[in-house]
DNA sequence: GCCAACGTTGGC
DNA sequence: GCCAACGTTGGC
């Protein structure tokens, strides 16, 4: 078995927000129409760690933590063709888009700006950079821990 | 299999 | 709202 492995999954706060998975508790990750993302989809086990991330905000950045609390399945809405996300490809034995559910665990104290998070020596090979595009990317444990102790500390590099 | 056209993401 | 980056589609 392998070591857990540490998440990043953006969304639109405007969309939806840290502060709307605070109040719904725990959500489905669906219409991810993007095969990168849908293969590390693939790999989340239940109980890694997730950085929820706004994108696309003024300003962008790290909003909290979730869970998965379940691992990939088939999402339901390629199979609806009233939904905007609809792919006449996928059938229920072969489904081409997956998700998983992840439940609210922090939302940090202190939003960390991407602006903040391009300063940080930690994160100088963070996927986020480079690919600004893929909404689901791993994270390795020292980029999520450099993280996770700002948002719930502060700017201090010292604990 | 190449690559131009097109559509989407996301920072600004 | 603009537009660069980049993933996808489809003609050949």
């Amino acid at each position: 078995m392998s070591a857990a492995r540490h998440w990043l999954m953006k969304s639109e706060p405007d969309v939806f927000s840290i502060d709307d998975l605070a109040l719904k508790g725990t959500t489905g990750w669906d219409g991810v129409r993007n095969y990168q993302a849908r293969n590390f989809m693939r790999e989340m086990r239940v109980g890694e760690a997730v950085l929820f991330y706004h994108s696309n905000a003024e300003p962008s950045g790290a909003a909290g933590t979730a869970v998965v609390v379940r691992a990939a399945y088939a999402d339901p809405t390629q199979f609806n063709p009233n939904n905007d996300r609809f792919d006449p490809r996928a059938t229920a034995d072969k489904p081409v888009w997956f998700q998983v559910d992840v439940r609210f665990v922090s939302k940090f104290p202190r939003f960390i700006s991407l602006e903040e998070l391009r300063g940080i020596n930690e994160l100088s090979d963070m996927m986020l950079f480079r690919r600004s595009r893929l909404s689901v990317q791993p994270l390795t444990k020292a980029q999520w821990t450099a993280i996770a102790r700002r948002g719930r500390r502060g700017s201090s590099p010292r604990d």
